[in-house]
DNA sequence: CTGTCTGCAAAGGTTTTGCAAGGTA
DNA sequence: TACCTTGCAAAACCTTTGCAGACAG
């Protein structure tokens, strides 16, 4: 998606376009696609010093209503992603680490709709460990 | 699972039994199927009033680290639950319930596996409007 | 000009932790 | 007995909220 449709995405959703917006979405087109309020923060603070992490998640939320990003929770903690795609997020148990897996079956919600359910998303997290991890021979029983 | 087998579980892996711990064990055999800490706790406070909602946060880990239960995450509250097949959680976006749905394709973890993870557990969950808000007539768009 | 947004500080909700006393095996 | 667990209180986290001043449209 670029720039000026995600600021089009806001300004459907009557948010006004900021500086610290701007910023924000600076951080989201430059991301590796998957990170935290305070990875933001972190990143945008230096440009934007004035920021505060409250803004920071008051503008998450107002960036995943528009649609310019999605969300999921790991650990207590909202992951943001910029993949709006039906997709599975892959958590590493060892190192922590968070990456996309095609998902092989897209009827997955159709179940659901057959059932009677309207669907409006679909989180799937899959947990285990990492080709990195593994090749160090970490075995999954000494890990955490 | 009977009770013995869950008894069984936690001692496997060196859980004491105790009576707090059973207690939860007995809520858990009576529950709905799925369930946060607070509904235990208020539910196992009645028969052992000087157990803390603390301890309550600690067995539950035990419990779940023995194979006992699972648990996912809905909008940074765990939820625990006695079905241990791999399955989907519903979640209504209109009225907060919880429930199960039987998931198509049970090869979820296969894509992930033929890439070279391991894949330990995967969580999915699917948002969205149940049977019953939606014969209310409750649009979509009004809910939240 | 009007309503929204920011920055700040404080609060809210969930879960974990430190410690002393008590209980299980 | 030796270690694990409980109860209590406090802390740790992540996220939201109230408010006054600033700003976008």
């Amino acid at each position: 998606m670029t720039l000026s449709e995600q600021v089009e995405k806001l300004r459907k959703y009557n948010f006004k376009i900021t500086p610290q917006r701007l910023r924000v979405i600076e951080y989201i087109n430059e991301s590796p696609g998957h990170f935290t309020a305070e990875d933001v923060y972190r990143s945008v603070v230096k440009v934007e010093p004035s920021i505060t992490v409250a803004t920071v998640y008051n503008i998450l939320r107002a960036v995943t209503m528009s649609g310019i990003l999605t969300s999921f929770e790991v650990k207590g903690t909202t992951w943001y992603e910029t993949n709006l795609e039906r997709h599975a997020n892959f958590v590493c148990l060892s190192c922590g680490s968070i990456e996309d897996i095609e998902i092989s079956c897209n009827d997955l919600g159709k179940g659901a709709e057959s059932k009677g359910y309207k669907v409006e998303n679909i989180d799937v997290i899959v947990r285990g460990y990492c080709k990195e991890c593994l090749s160090k021979g970490l075995s999954p029983e000494i890990m955490n």
